[in-house]
Order: structure tokens, then C-alpha cells, then sequence
DNA sequence: CGGTAATCGAGACGGTACGTCATGTCTTACA
DNA sequence: TGTAAGACATGACGTACCGTCTCGATTACCG
């Protein structure tokens, strides 16, 4: 994310190397990313400037840019921190049904609680124009969880849970696709109930 | 989408209700929705600028403005004309698998021939902020292939292809949900394979 | 004023000439000069539109440019019209003070009693850069004027109320001058004790 | 004209106190000034567009509309700016004659080289309607010359020039309002010798 | 302890698009 | 032919935001 000048990528926490310089503000690093997500979940990305972030979190817009290339970077990065926290990382229930439920609910009520669907339609509008961006998206929404979807079907293959050669891509995306389409179209509710119905599905399909 | 003053909306095409007054440019209607779909495919929706519209098409931008209220409704109709055109109306293969081929394979094919995923991302965008961009969003991309897809399960369900009991909804979502979702995320390829695989997956679902 | 197609011009009263066609309404034609002189009173010239014109006289946009070539143009006969009503066409009162005062008096009252300043001011304003209307503007406002006061002087001379070879053009700037000059200015008031003042200073400046 | 944040107006030229933030750019305020003299002497206030200055220079439009409310504002200050340079400011020249001849010809001199009338007319037109932009105006274009002119004939007062009791306001309008008349109407020419008529009939009025 | 270097705040700037509005022309149907 | 209705091209308006920039002030380290 950030545009480094000298030395490696230090995105998250920079190994501490002592630097020359007034080093950087942690405070202000992290009142631009909680204004952010507010702005972010309260007038969505179009409606959030980049001047109303700079005064809410009381700091400069070139400081901003000094270490975001871009709204849409910044809008990035704060809402995966907001999201991370709750994140199960470590899943193994001992069922496929189980993995997938522990994946899947937690989703579910994460981007009901709160208006992260505009958030999130915003963010994959921008990454189908931004190569760059869509790299990042993909590297910090899209990959950990297939990753993990990926582990659990794995594992239930290895209890003999499933029948060998499932495409597990085509399965995942059976998963979080229909998740993503009542979340993005809001045509029909997106709860628990429905989870339970995906999840019922797919597993019913890979049944033989 | 029209403004419309007295007398009902029309906005398809008015009865030949002789009007006073210069009748509406059909040819700015049309140049504006065809400048507006070549602008929005090669630039995106936030790339496109009426401005460029108003110039492609050989108008002034007040032209615009009194028949769309925004830049996103204008879009809005400028794909779903485009779209329309070949969308295969009528469908009735006689099985249930025909029938859903029917309308997914068209839909890919349709999806990849030009980048309408950034189109169609921009859209849901829009529809998440604003409420009545939302109502004419669904009546125009959803609702109607989900009615289409209710027919062709109650068709089945007739034939007693399927079960009774089946939750329709949640089974378009399964079939329509994977699609979006490779369109938007483009972790994996969008293709007549991945629709047949899909297909596949929810017949075997149903199945008991 | 008029843009004549066929014949002389025609723009007070046509001579009953019975032409071809439809008349034109007398009706249409005084509810716009109305409307207009309204509109200018109370918003200016820059404040009051065609459409606000037309829709006030109920008439139609085009009617209005059938007869006037511009808003300024409809402007000037407007005023002229509204104007022209009280104005005292014959004045022989015996002195010259009592002819001064009977021409500057009711000149002030009228000016006075509607905020005629602001669109003579802008009158004036177009006229500095279209000779078209300058010219009209000078027909209607400016010359009669003059020339009522030049007659005014050739009087009093002729009764050897002022000496002979007085420059009339400088007298008659140095009384229309300064009524202008505070109602354009307002800087000060503008009354019937500023005429009489003005008036006694310039006869005598008259008398030796 | 410009819109105080805190602190006292420093329309003219703020004093050397260090402020943080990037300064104004001084040579863009000029640019400013002098490209919207220029066009307002060759197109008039209404032709005269804030593009226009911008492009001419070399400036975005938001910085002018950060610095003048409108466009009637920045030509005020931007006429006034091109008046100021030569304008005598000192004049004491002893006698009544010479104080006047010492105000009024280089007024007249300057209005005839350029076309400012039309500028001129088109500044009162505004300060007719806009109450803000008509103090500004006064206090520009007005009250100094009134000043002037006031000490001037307070002078030729203590000298026993002129009368005890004359009316200064009326004297002035008297002096200034046919200037300003045969300005806007050009119904004769405004030159020196009317000047020296003006002047002379003036005095003549105050000797008894 | 003074110098060096980077960060931070404030905020001006060029650029670009937005959506609005007014002028004056044009097209149709009706009188 | 004149008129009402109203669509249209043109083009200015004033606003908002983006991302860059120039300052002076601040906060570290390093010699």
C-alpha cells in the first residue's frame, strides 16, 4: 500500500529499525483509518471525501497522502482493519458442515450489523477498473477466505467426508456466491436461514 | 425515468397521442443511449462524464439532464437497451436443465463479450446509496430473470422433475449467485464449463 | 423594434391593412409589455427571464420573438411604455424655472415611486454595447427630453429671460446630469428640494 | 472582498504576519486581476466569462471563486485596481478652479481611453440589486472622489473662495453627474472643454 | 546541545466534472 | 398566418472533490 521511497514495503508494522526523522504518527494513522470507516459505513465511498476524513480525524490531507496513493486505497485498507478483528482464524470443527458454518455466519452477521454492502460494492467497482487495486482487494477480501474454504474441504476429504475430485473452486463460489448476491442485490434476506440453505445445498450436491 | 408532468409514465414508448409542442428527438434519444453504453464500456461509469456524452452524441448536455435525472440513471437505461436486445425471451426447452442453460449461457456469453462486469458493479454500486435508483435497478436487471426462473422451476415441478417443495429463490441464487460472483471477483474463469458445473451442482442438490 | 417581414414598419398601431393570416393578438401583445415592465420592476433586468415573461403573460416563448429581437429590446419598449403614460407632453408655463421644474419634477416622482433605477440602469448598460438599442434607447429616453428642453431655453431666450449664445447641451447636462447621477449613485437623496436646487444653481450659472 | 476566516480583512495587502499553510499566490492574484481588466474593456461584464479569466490567467475557476464571491466582485476589484494606479491623490492647488480641473480632467481622460464606460455602467447596473456589492462599490468608487471633492471646496471655504453655506453634495453631483451623464448616454462629447463649461458654470452658481 | 531529517498541520492551487439555468431557435398541432 | 407548448443547442454559472504543492512547526536521531 504504501509508496515506499527507500527500503521494503512495510505496510502493517515496520520492523523496528530506528529512522532518521520524526517518525511516524501512530495516532494519526489510526484517526485516518477509524474516520475513514465511519465516513466509509455512513455516506459510502463517493459520499466520503477525502477532505472530510482529513478534518474528522483532525490531520492534514497531505498526510493522508503521504501514505495512501488513494481514496480507494485508504477506503481499502480501513475496512479491512475494521473487519479483521472479528475474523475466526483458526477453524476446524471436526465437520465439513461445521468449517463451513464457522466461516459462512460470522460473514453473514458481520455485513448485516452494519452498511458494509455499499462499502463493499464500492470496493469491487473500483477493482474492476484499477489493476493495482484489484490485486490488493483480492489479496486481503478474496484469497484468505478461499484459503481457508479451500483447507476445510481438504480436510473433509481426508475424513472421507466427501467423494475425491470435488472442484472445491466451483464449491466455494457456490458458497459465498449467493451470499455476495442477496448482499449486493437485496432482492431476498440474508441471514442465518439462508446460510443454513447454501450450505444444505452444497453439501446435498456433493453427495454424489 | 421520465419526468413526468401530466398523464401517466411512458417511459417505453408514448401511445401516438397526437401532443402539442416539438415532439422529443428520437434520434438525440437514441444517440445519447448509444454514445452513453460506448462511453460506459470503455471508461467505466465513473470515466464516462456527461460532458463526453453530451459530446459523443451530438447534444447538449441540457438535453440530458431534462430526460435523465443523473448520470447513473441515464446508464442505468443506456445497458439495460443494450442489454436487452438479445436477451432470448421465450424459453421453453421442455427440461428443467434446457431451460436454465437457456438463460445462463446467453448471460455469460453476453457478460464477457465487452467488460460489463465494471458496468454492472458500478450499478449495484449506486443501487446500494440511492433507493429509487435501486427499485428501477431491480425491476429492470433482477426481477425479471428471476421470474423467468420461477417459471421454468414451476414447469419442472409440473413435470415432476423436481421435488415439491423446492426454495425457489434460494435456488436461483445458487445459480445466478456463482455468475456474479466470478463477474465481479474474477478469481476464476466465467465460462459455458463453470455455467454447466453450476447447473449441475443444483440439479444434484435437488435431487432428494 | 419590430422585425418586419412585409410592408412599413408597424411597431405603435398598424393601420387597418386587413392581411392574410391570423392578426396578431392585441391581447398577447399588451400581457407581455405588462408582465415584462412587472417582472423588470421587481427582479431587474438580469432577474427577469423570457420564460418568466411568457409565463406570466401566459403566452408562448416563440410569440415574444416573433416581435421583440431580445429580452434588452423588450425591456426598452416595456419601459418606454409604462413610462410614457404620465409624462407631460406640453409645457409652456411662462418662465423657464416653472417649464425646468414641470419637465424634471414629475420625472424624480416617477423614478421615485418604483425601482425604476435598476432597470434604467441596465438599459444603459446594454446600450454601451449594442448600437441597435443604443439607438432606440436614445430615440425614446433621451432625445424627446432634450429636445423638450432645448425648446424650453429657445423660449426663454426669446423672452430675454437668459442672455443669448448659452450653451443649452452643457445646461441641459448639468440639470439631467445630476438627477441621474443619484439615482444611478444613490449617495444621496433624491427629491423634489434636489430639483429645486439644482435647478437654482444652474440659472444662476445662467444669469452672467 | 475576501472572506475572512479570522482574524481582521486584509483585502489590501495583508500584513507580514507568518501564517501556516501554503501562501497566496501573489502572482496568480494578479494574473487574476489583469486578465479580468482585459476582458471586461474588450467584451463588457457580460461578456466577459469567469472561464474566460481563468484560462487567460492560467488559473482554475476555484481559486478565483475562493478569493471574489462572484464574478461582479472580482470585476469591482479588478476595475478598481486598474483606476487606483494613476488616479491623483494629493491635489491642493490652491484655488477652487484648479482643485476641481486637478480631479475632474484626469477622470475624464482616463474614461475616454478605454472603453470603461460600459464597465462602469455595468458595476451600477449590479449595485442596484446587490446591497453587499453596492457598499463595496461606494466605498471605491464613491466616497473617495465625494471626499476629495469635499476637502477641496472646504478649502476654497477658508479661503473665501466661495460663500459660506454652500451645499458641497449638491456642488458635486452638479460637477460629477453631468460627467457621469454624457459617460453612459454619449449623447455629446465628454472631453476637456466640457469639463472646463462644467467647471465654470459651477463657480458661476456659487459667486451670488 | 545543536544540526539534520522526516513528519505533521494548514491550506492554496490546477484540474475536472457536476448539475442548473437562461437565451434564442425550431418543430408540431391548433385556431 | 399566428399562437401555445415545449424540445433543443449553446454556453456560463457556481460548487465539489481530487491529488499536489508550499509553508512553518514539531519531533526524533545523531554528531
Amino acid at each position: 500500500m504504501r509508496v515506499e521511497r527507500d527500503g521494503p514495503a512495510v505496510t502493517e508494522r515496520a520492523a523496528a529499525v530506528p529512522r532518521r526523522g520524526r517518525p511516524r504518527s501512530e495516532q494519526s494513522r489510526l484517526a485516518i483509518l477509524d474516520a475513514t470507516t465511519e465516513l466509509l459505513l455512513e455516506h459510502g465511498l463517493a459520499g466520503a471525501s477525502m477532505d472530510a476524513v482529513a478534518e474528522r480525524a483532525g490531520v492534514s490531507k497531505a498526510t493522508i497522502y503521504r501514505w495512501w496513493p488513494s481514496k480507494e486505497a485508504l477506503a481499502l485498507e480501513a475496512v479491512y482493519r475494521a473487519w479483521k478483528g472479528e475474523e475466526p482464524s483458526q477453524i476446524d470443527t471436526g465437520s465439513l458442515r461445521g468449517d463451513l458454518r464457522a466461516m459462512l455466519v460470522p460473514w453473514v452477521r458481520r455485513v448485516r450489523e452494519r452498511p458494509y454492502g455499499r462499502v463493499i460494492a464500492a470496493l469491487v467497482t473500483e477493482a474492476q477498473t484499477d489493476p493495482t487495486f484489484e490485486e490488493q482487494y483480492r489479496t486481503r477480501f478474496v484469497e484468505p477466505r478461499r484459503e481457508q474454504g479451500r483447507a476445510a474441504f481438504a480436510r473433509a476429504a481426508a475424513r472421507g467426508e466427501i467423494p475425491t475430485g470435488v472442484d472445491v473452486d466451483v464449491a466455494l463460489d457456490m458458497l459465498y456466491g449467493p451470499l455476495y448476491h442477496r448482499l449486493l442485490h437485496r432482492h431476498a434476506p440474508l441471514n442465518d436461514r439462508f446460510v443454513a440453505d447454501v450450505i444444505d445445498a452444497v453439501l446435498r450436491s456433493l453427495a454424489r
